[in-house]
DNA sequence: CTCCGTTCTTAATCTACATTAAGTTTTTTC
DNA sequence: GAAAAAACTTAATGTAGATTAAGAACGGAG
């Protein structure tokens, strides 16, 4: 039972058997089917997610009702919307998964607990929130830097698999386009 | 000394005598002079900086020789390249004071160190990295969401002291536009 | 105070990507 | 396995913001 979560902590900080029983007893685990929501816009986000298997976006809506995609998470990635999860406010975001999927929950009040019986999983959350954090910036940094038609070209090379994966509006979502001129550039590439 | 950074962190998580003192015996302070740089592109970053008093700007520079800021730093944030720091990998950014500043330096090595000693320091370094990270997911929102007229508005109305503070060209830098654009915009608004 | 480099402005032209709209193909559902 | 819904494509037209270029204003060093 959530082995792949232990395998991933693990890979950071080493957890003795007692710690791994205590966390073991404040996860619980959820299977959301494809289009199922973790979340939704509007509701205060209670939870960090952790994708076991599967895949999920994290998204918002415009006034228009076009659909912007901030974030994916595939296995071994954490994901949650923080500010709505550490000042409690409502989120504007979507938790979504895009096929059926397994995830680890930890609760919000239970994540407090947990961390401070435990330094080793504080020192883990605090490397996953570090590295997160050094993705978001590159992510700043590529979204300013490169065309649409670059993002593209870096993002398939960068992830083959997982573009077979999604459809691809969402992939387009994600690179800050609309889905015709991802057709376009494909038609291009051809 | 450091009251400033004491004083951040002690909105946190609570010290100890002995944890002040060990902490402070690890910290060095810097007062680099505007347009001082603490690294820049191609070094490997080696330290995570806090920003007592001034103001620090992390940019990157493109092949045709375009700055564009990814963070600006003020009071009481901390701001280091993320990734360069945890994979200890060159950096593509430049970190620059734009002020002359005072900043607390923590070196990575130093920072490990202490980290696992202080379950307080281990827990506030979680909580700071988890807001800048919770930041970056809005930021990345806005600039898709936003007009670049839009994100102007925004940013002088959630920071008008800071405006007032920079010049107009890393003001635009930040937004994501030319600064002929906002000169463009401002012209405009009056 | 004045000179020189930095910052800001204005305006003409240009382009990456959006919008709209219609048609086609693929997937889901009953 | 037919019908409906969802996903993808093509093409015409539109626009936010870039680029280029030149001049004006500002600010700091001597």
């Amino acid at each position: 039972m959530y082995t792949a979560l232990l395998q991933h902590i693990q890979r950071f900080v080493s957890l003795t058997e007692e710690e791994i029983h205590v966390l073991a007893s404040y996860l619980t685990e959820k299977k959301p089917s494809k289009k199922e929501f973790l979340f939704q816009e509007g509701q205060v986000c209670t939870a960090n997610y952790f994708v076991a298997k599967g895949c999920l976006r994290l998204y918002y809506v415009n006034d228009k009702g076009i659909e912007t995609i901030v974030q994916f998470a595939i296995e071994n990635w954490w994901i949650s919307d923080y500010q709505s999860l550490e000042r409690q406010i409502p989120s504007p975001f979507y938790l979504q998964a895009i096929e059926s999927s397994t995830v680890i929950v930890l609760e919000k009040q239970v994540q407090e607990e947990l961390l401070t019986k435990s330094p080793s999983l504080e020192r883990y959350f605090r490397i996953v929130a570090q590295r997160a954090y050094g993705a978001a910036q590159m992510r700043i940094k590529y979204i300013s830097e490169l065309s649409g038609e670059e993002r593209y070209v870096q993002f398939t090379e960068s992830f083959p698999d997982f573009v077979q994966r999604i459809p691809q509006y969402m992939l387009a979502s994600y690179l800050g386009f609309t889905p015709e001129f991802l057709s376009k550039l494909r038609a291009k590439k051809r």
